[in-house]
DNA sequence: TTGAAAGCGCTACCAT
DNA sequence: ATGGTAGCGCTTTCAA
C-alpha cells in the first residue's frame, strides 16, 4: 500500500497536535489493538504485565485521553443522560434535586449533562438534543411535546422522561402536579374560616410554569363553596409588593396564597408595613416549606413539597433504558401536605 | 467493487434503527455527499433547487437528525463550552451568572455543556472532561491545579479559564476574591465602632470555597488594631443558630458578619429571640445583597456583589478561542460594596 | 451539478 | 499474547 506522505506537519506552530491511541502505540511499540485494550482493561483478552506497563507508561508520558465521541460512534451508543439546563431562576428544591439526580446516575455509571438550549421549543429544542445521541433524556417542564419525544426516540433515545405538569404520548412522566399545591393551600385557608382569597402569580418569565396550575388548583378546592378566589399578579421586587399591600382594603380579602415562600415573606412584609395583622386582617400562607419561612414573624405558614428523590428517579431511568420497549410509567410525585405555623 | 451483503436487518424486531445520512441519500437518490451539502447549505457547492426538495423531504420524512459525535469527529473540533455542573447549593446570584453566561455564550454560536462530575477532583476529573474534547472549559471553584489545565490543553481545550479566588498557571483568570467581601464587612463594622467582631463561618460541605477567603479578609481588614475577628462556625439550621445565641453572652462580641445574607436572617433571628437588640446589641452584616435583606426588621445591612457578566465572559472565552496561544488574562471581577441598612 | 472515497479516533472481530 | 483491519456517521477534496 502506498503510504501518501502528509503535508510536513508544522509541529513547531501547532500546539502539539493532540495524542491519539495511535501515538500511544507507536511510542509503546505495539499496535492500536493492544493499546485499546490495555486501557479498557477488556477482560477477553489477556496482556502481557510488562506490555501493560509499557502502555500505560507511553499513555500518560503523553498525556493521553480517549476520545468520547469516537468511542461513542464506534459502540453505537453513549451513557449520556441530557438534561436541559433550566431556563428560571432555579430554588434550593430543584438544586437539591438536581444533585442528588447527578449523584444517582453517577452511582449507575450514567453521565449527566445539561444542555443550554437557548430558547429554542419542543422539535427545535428535541432536535438539539438528539444530535448528542442521548441514551436517555429527562425534560423539566413542559417544553417537549409528542412530537419532540418522537424525534428523541427515533434518534436513539431509549428512555426520555418529562418532569411536569402533564404526561407526554410515549414518555415517561413524573407528573409533579402544582395544583395540588394550590388546592392544599386554598383548602387550608378555607378551612381555617378564610372566604375572600387572593392567590399571587409572579410576574416573573418562566414561573407560569408552576403558578397557573397552583392558581388552578386553588380556584378547584373553593369551586361550590361560597368562598372567591383572586388573582393577584406580583413581581418579585419591593415596589410592586408595597403597591398590592396599599390597594388591600379595597380588594375585600382575608387570605392570600403567595405561590411560594419567598413570594410569601415579600407581600407579608407590606401587609405590615402597612399596619395590618397577620394571620387576623390577612391570613398568609406560602408554599416550598424553605428554611425563612420558619425565620418570620410571625412564623409562616406553608406548603412542604416532596420533590421525587433522586435514587427513585435514576432507577426509573436505569430500567427504561434497559427495557425502552416497556409501556410508559406514569408517577404522581410531589406530595403536598400543608406545615401549619402561625400565619394562617 | 463487490457489496457484501449486510445480514438481514431484523427491522422488525429493532426498534427501526436510526436513520443516517445515507439512509436520507438513498431515499432522495442522491449521494451522501450531496446530503450533507445540502442540509448543511454548504455555500462552496450548488445543488438544484428540486434535488434540495427532496433531500430535506427525505430527511423529514425519516426523521433524521445529524450525529454530533460524528461531525465533530470529523471536524476535528466542537463548540462545545465545558462547565462542571456546580456540587455545591447554588444562590440565585450564581443560577443568573450561569444563565446570563449560557445566553451570551448562545449568540456567539457555542453550545455549553454542564458536566455532572460526582466528586472526582483535579487531574482525575480534568481527564474526564477532556475526553470530551470541549473547545472551552469553565471551571468555578478551584477543583483544579495546573496538572488539570494541562491535560485539558494538551486534549484540545483551546481555552481554559477558572473562576476563583486564585488563578491557575496556564489558565485565563476570573479572580472572585472573597477576601474582599469579608474585608468590605469587619472594615464596615470597625467603623461604625464595633471592636469584637464575629465571622459565621458555615458548617455546609462545599462553601469553604467561599467562606475561608471571606473570614481571612476580616481578619485582615482588623490586623493592627484593637479590634478582635472570632471565628462562629454555624450550620443552617435553627438549633444551632439558637445555640449560638444563648451563648452570645458570654462571648463578648458587639457585632457579627454573617457570612451571607441567609446566614445572617438566621442568626438575626436567634438573637432577637434571645431578647438581644440589633444593632444595639449586636451589629449584624451579611453579603450577597439578597431581597430578602430589604424584607428584614431591622433591615438588613449587606456587602453587594458585582458578579462577573455573562457577556463579558463569553466574550472572553471568545478571544481565548480565537488567539489560543495569547498570555493568561487575569481579571479581578466580584467587586464589593457595602451597603449600610439598619442592622449595622 | 453530483458522486466516489478517504479518513477523523476508536473498538472488536478474526488471524496469527 | 498480539496485530491487522473493518467500520461507526460524517464532511470534503477531487474527479467526472
Amino acid at each position: 500500500m502506498v503510504q501518501i506522505p502528509k503535508p510536513p506537519a508544522p509541529e513547531s506552530l501547532a500546539p502539539r497536535s493532540v495524542p491519539t491511541s495511535a501515538d500511544v502505540a507507536r511510542l509503546a511499540g505495539v499496535s492500536r489493538a493492544t493499546v485499546s485494550y490495555v486501557l479498557n482493561n477488556t477482560s477477553a483478552v489477556r496482556i502481557s504485565e510488562p506490555t501493560r506497563r509499557r502502555v500505560h507508561q507511553a499513555a500518560r508520558e503523553l498525556g493521553y485521553v480517549p476520545h468520547a465521541a469516537a468511542r461513542s460512534l464506534r459502540a453505537g451508543h453513549s451513557r449520556t443522560v441530557l438534561m436541559p439546563a433550566p431556563s428560571f431562576p432555579v430554588g434550593p428544591l430543584y438544586s437539591r434535586f438536581i444533585g442528588e439526580l447527578q449523584w444517582a446516575l453517577g452511582r449507575l455509571d450514567y453521565t449527566v449533562v445539561q444542555y443550554g438550549t437557548v430558547g429554542r421549543h419542543d422539535d427545535e429544542a428535541a432536535r438539539c438534543w438528539a444530535e448528542l445521541r442521548p441514551v436517555a433524556v429527562l425534560v423539566p417542564g413542559s417544553g417537549l411535546g409528542p412530537r419532540g419525544v418522537d424525534v428523541l426516540k427515533r434518534s436513539g433515545a431509549r428512555a426520555v422522561v418529562t418532569l411536569g405538569p402533564e404526561a407526554v404520548e410515549g414518555a415517561h412522566a413524573l407528573l409533579m402536579d402544582h395544583e395540588t399545591v394550590g388546592h392544599a393551600a386554598a383548602r387550608h385557608l378555607y378551612d381555617r374560616g378564610r372566604r375572600r382569597i387572593g392567590v399571587v402569580v409572579p410576574a416573573e418569565n418562566g414561573l407560569e410554569l408552576f403558578s397557573a396550575p397552583r392558581l388552578t388548583g386553588a380556584r378547584r378546592a373553593v369551586r361550590d363553596t361560597d368562598a372567591t378566589v383572586t388573582e393577584l399578579p406580583l413581581a418579585y421586587e419591593e415596589r410592586g409588593a408595597a403597591r398590592l399591600a396599599a390597594r388591600w382594603g379595597s380588594l375585600g380579602l382575608d387570605a392570600v396564597f403567595a405561590y411560594n415562600d419567598e413570594y410569601a415573606m415579600l407581600l407579608m412584609r407590606a401587609l405590615q408595613d402597612e399596619g395590618l395583622g397577620i394571620p387576623g386582617d390577612a391570613a398568609v400562607i406560602g408554599a416550598d416549606d424553605l428554611m425563612l419561612g420558619r425565620l418570620l414573624r410571625p412564623r409562616l405558614s406553608t406548603v412542604h413539597l416532596e420533590m421525587p428523590s433522586g435514587r427513585d428517579l435514576a432507577a426509573l431511568v436505569d430500567r427504561a433504558v434497559h427495557d425502552p420497549g416497556a409501556a410508559p410509567e406514569r408517577h404522581t410525585v410531589l406530595g403536598a401536605a400543608v406545615v401549619h405555623r402561625e400565619s394562617s
